[in-house]
Formats: structure tokens, C-alpha cells, sequence
DNA sequence: CGATTAGGTTTCAAGTTGCAACTAGAAACT
DNA sequence: AGTTTCTAGTTGCAACTTGAAACCTAATCG
């Protein structure tokens, strides 16, 4: 005890932060659902979103900064640019659906369309969800906040085996979550 | 064809919006995030954060106002009040995670402490995923946009049946589909 | 009682947003 | 070649939002 590497605690304790310094200004989000949409050149955005011309120019810019639209000239007519996404753009796919969502659920009575469904059988999403290591579905009341040096110990003292678990609880592998829930 | 509701199309298509709205404003999800580690009163939301008391109070009345926060004055200390998450604000959970998560993955090193943990198990959770209907992962390319009235049509033009499917594309429940996931 | 604590509101400077007008480069029309 | 139009900006200015610090009020502590 009184280890002095106590004080690194609380000093960037969660990615939150990191995520809304791009994704948390006025319009990201929006511009992001229309790149989704198929929404590629600035008067498009214009026109779809009804955001001003400055704070579009200046948010597609921060958005390309931060690598999660990408900016190409095109080519068949030089006058034009096209935002598409990134990986990393794409990768905020479920983020924004969970959104989206949240605010379908709890919003006025909204007819979305179009639907984003399944590729294969054309049928519309379920919910976004909270998995657990193993691809079980988490609702908030399943879910625990413990310190990192506690993890897989158990209130009956007990430790779970991280065997077939994510075995460092820091990285967010996405990829090595789908080859597992999907076996 | 020709037909006058068409014009409906494009007037509330999508939740996010809604969702916007109130999560979009600048200290939202870092109240959220607070929230949910047990942080319940203003100047222990002040310390934490780091943000300006006025700000703060607005921010909270209006997370109040739109029913994520309940405000309660404390029973033993009356010049307390306690700001507590609602179901509606629990159900921001996944959005928040899924927002999270990507900052980890994308952010500067981040040592993640506490840790989400499954309160069974006590190991780390997994990524927040898009589920289809019936509980499969869908990745970014799994997915599709289609009008409202093409749900379930295949391109090959044979028709999914969807009566194993969610019913309704625009009804976002969250309990019907965990229990039909669980199964 | 007076001091302190909790949860605000007020004030004011600095930063952000949005509208409208202007610019600069590429394409299309005559 | 010269004019017009179209795309993707930038600039200027008014309105709104944010943040730091001071002030306010009711409840509790000593």
C-alpha cells in the first residue's frame, strides 16, 4: 500500500471522453447517419441535413481530421469531393443505431423508413445489445462496475475462470467477439 | 402511382433526432456515465466532472425534464437532492457503451478502471453488437437499407417469412428480444 | 446564534452557431 | 473564347451557448 502509481488512476479512466470530442458536436452524428445513407458530396449533406454551410464544412473537416470520413476528389468531375466513411467511421455503426433506437423507443411516434435489415434475409434488425464474454445478452441490471484488479472475483469469493473469457478486459476486439459468439 | 402519401416519406424517418436532441448537448453522456457509477448529488457531480455549476443545473434540469434523471430531495439531509437514472436512462446503456467502447478501441491507451463486468461471472463484458432478428451478429456489411415495403423481399424476389421475425420493423423492444435470444 | 454546506441563479467575457453574401475553380453552353 | 452555372468552400456579423466567479437562499452543524 501507498504505492505512489495510485495517482495514474482516474486520469483517462474510460473512453467516453475520447469518443464525444469528435462524435459529441451538434451535427456529427446526423452527417454520419447520412454518409450511411449514401449522402457523399457537401451539397448533399447541405440539402439533406439543413445544417448551415460553414458548420458543415467545418465538422466534415474535424470528421476527416479524426479519420472517420475520408475526402477524395472525384473523379469524373473534379468540381466535386466525396465523404465516405471509414473503418473507423463505420465502426460507430453501433453506437449510432443504439441511438437511434433509444430514441425511436422513447420518441413521438416515428415511421422510420427506409429499415436497415439484415442483408441476407431482408428482415428488419433486432436491438442493439450489451453482450456478456460469451455472447449472452446483458440488460443494466446484469451488469457490475468492479476494480480491475477484481475481475472474475467472485461476492462468494470464488474466481471465475478467463479461460474462454476476453482475457485482457481493456481491449475491445470486435472482430474476436463475432468469431466467438458465433461459434 | 402518383399516389399523395408519398409525400410522407422523409418527415421523421429516423429516432436519432429525437435522440439528439438531449444527448447531443455537450455534457450529456458524462453526466450519464456518472450517473450510472453512482454519482447522485450536484457537487458530487461538480467535482467529478469538472464542469461549470450553472451549466451543470441546466444540464440536469433538462435530463430531468426529458425523464433520464429523476430528481428527488434526500429524506435525511433536505438541502440534498438525489438525481438518479430512470429505466429510459438505463436504457441509454447501450449507446453509451457502445460510444465508449469505440473511444477505447480508437483513443490513446486507456486503461480502463472500474471495469464493466457480467455481475455473474464478474468477468469483462463484450462489445456492444447489432443483432439480427433472430440473434445473429451483424458486422457493418451484414446490414441493409431498404424501403418500408420491401422488408423481407430478397433480391432473388423470394419472400422471408416473417413470422419468427420481430413483427413490426419500427418498434424497438428491448425485452421481447432478450427473451427471444435467450431461448 | 454564526458558520458551513447544498444547490442553485446572476453576471459577464469568450467561444460557437447560423444566415447571407462573397470567392475560386471546374464544367457546360453559345 | 466568353459567359453562365455548379461545387465547395470562406468571410462577416448577429444571436445564442459556455464557462468562471460571485452572489443568493434554505437547511444543518457546532
Amino acid at each position: 500500500m501507498g504505492d505512489i502509481r495510485e495517482s495514474l488512476r482516474d486520469l483517462i479512466e474510460c473512453g467516453l471522453p475520447q469518443a464525444l470530442e469528435v462524435m459529441g458536436e451538434r451535427w456529427s452524428f446526423m452527417i454520419l447517419r447520412a454518409s450511411f445513407k449514401g449522402v457523399y458530396h457537401f451539397e448533399e449533406f447541405l440539402s439533406e441535413l439543413g445544417i448551415a454551410r460553414n458548420i458543415l464544412s467545418n465538422r466534415l473537416a474535424k470528421l476527416v481530421e479524426h479519420g472517420i470520413l475520408k475526402r477524395e476528389p472525384c473523379a469524373d468531375d473534379r468540381r466535386k469531393i466525396e465523404y465516405r466513411l471509414t473503418e473507423k467511421g463505420f465502426d460507430l455503426l453501433p453506437a449510432m443505431i443504439a441511438l437511434r433506437q433509444w430514441g425511436q423507443k422513447y420518441g413521438a411516434e416515428v415511421v422510420e423508413d427506409p429499415v436497415l435489415v439484415d442483408e441476407i434475409d431482408r428482415l428488419p434488425i433486432g436491438p442493439v445489445s450489451i453482450l456478456s464474454h460469451d455472447g449472452r445478452i446483458m440488460g443494466p441490471k446484469d451488469l457490475a462496475l468492479v476494480k480491475r484488479e477484481n475481475i472474475g472475483l467472485r461476492t462468494d469469493g470464488t474466481r471465475a475462470s478467463a479461460g474462454d473469457a476476453i482475457s485482457r478486459g481493456d481491449v475491445v476486439d470486435l472482430e474476436a467477439a463475432k468469431r466467438r459468439a458465433a461459434s
